[in-house]
DNA sequence: CAAGTAGTTTAGAACGGTTTTAAAGTAAAA
DNA sequence: TTTTACTTTAAAACCGTTCTAAACTACTTG
């Protein structure tokens, strides 16, 4: 499938600005980045784009699955397109994640789910330090 | 030990501000709270302070492990005075935050830390979604 | 105790990431 | 083609947080 047919497929209107965004983030190599990240790529791709846009556009993407965004609390918003279900590492000095897949990682008790709300999702972080 | 004695023996002078923040947060009841959520709570207890006095202190009581801050990528910082190892649910339409305690969950099996790093902390949060 | 000094508080400005505005542009529907 | 709904954009606004620099206060030293 390619990405025109992946963006109306999800529901979005293939714009130009949505393609040049496609091409740069559905291309199977996944990665972690935020939206000045992606600008820049934009950028050196001879491409260019409002910031405004580029914001329009992950939270397009990220509200029909294309992408998601990690949970975490740094005060910059990091996304993902790696859409599977997994987890991350996170090197709090310098922001970087990496990712853990869901079999390398395995729970063996689950807390009891509050009256009146499904789990929708569980996201590990493991928080990493430099060992000496 | 009184809050006095808690500052002390963190490395913190027990300013009055200080003291004022000690007096709500280090009460024995635990709860999420923003910078703002803890400035209201000042004012209403006939007391004042700067919000620039607030963050200096949170982060003064963050750093001496008085107070945690969760990992959560909404856009205001969630700090939380339970100061033990533990998890949370997450409603993500709400941005509420319940305690999972440490002996309500466990891990089977973890992934293999990076060459270099250590493991410095696991943070697990479950999403809630409403049901129905 | 007094004097010195290191740390703290504060109002206000600045900052940085993100969202809003409103007007112009474009894709899809009729 | 005409109409309609959606999208893009520059610029402004927004909002949580940090910085600045001056006043203040807790602690140390004599
Ligand atoms: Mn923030
Ligand atoms: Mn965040
Ligand atoms: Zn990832
Ligand atoms: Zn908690």
């Amino acid at each position: 499938m390619n990405n025109k047919e992946k963006l109306r497929n999800a529901g979005l209107r293939p714009t130009k600005q949505r393609m040049i965004v496609a091409d740069i983030l559905l291309n199977g190599f996944n990665r972690h980045f935020t939206a000045e990240n992606l600008q820049d790529e934009i950028n050196s791709s001879g491409n260019s784009m409002s910031i405004a846009t580029v914001y329009n556009c992950l939270k397009k993407f990220k509200n029909c699955g294309l992408i998601k965004q990690v949970e975490t609390s740094k005060d910059t918003a990091i996304f993902d397109t790696n859409t599977d279900y997994h987890h991350h590492f996170l090197n709090e000095e310098t922001g970087e994640l990496i990712d853990i897949e869901n079999e390398e990682i395995s729970l063996r008790k689950l807390p009891e789910i509050p009256q009146g709300y499904i789990n929708n999702g569980i996201e590990v972080i493991i928080k990493l330090k430099r060992h000496n």
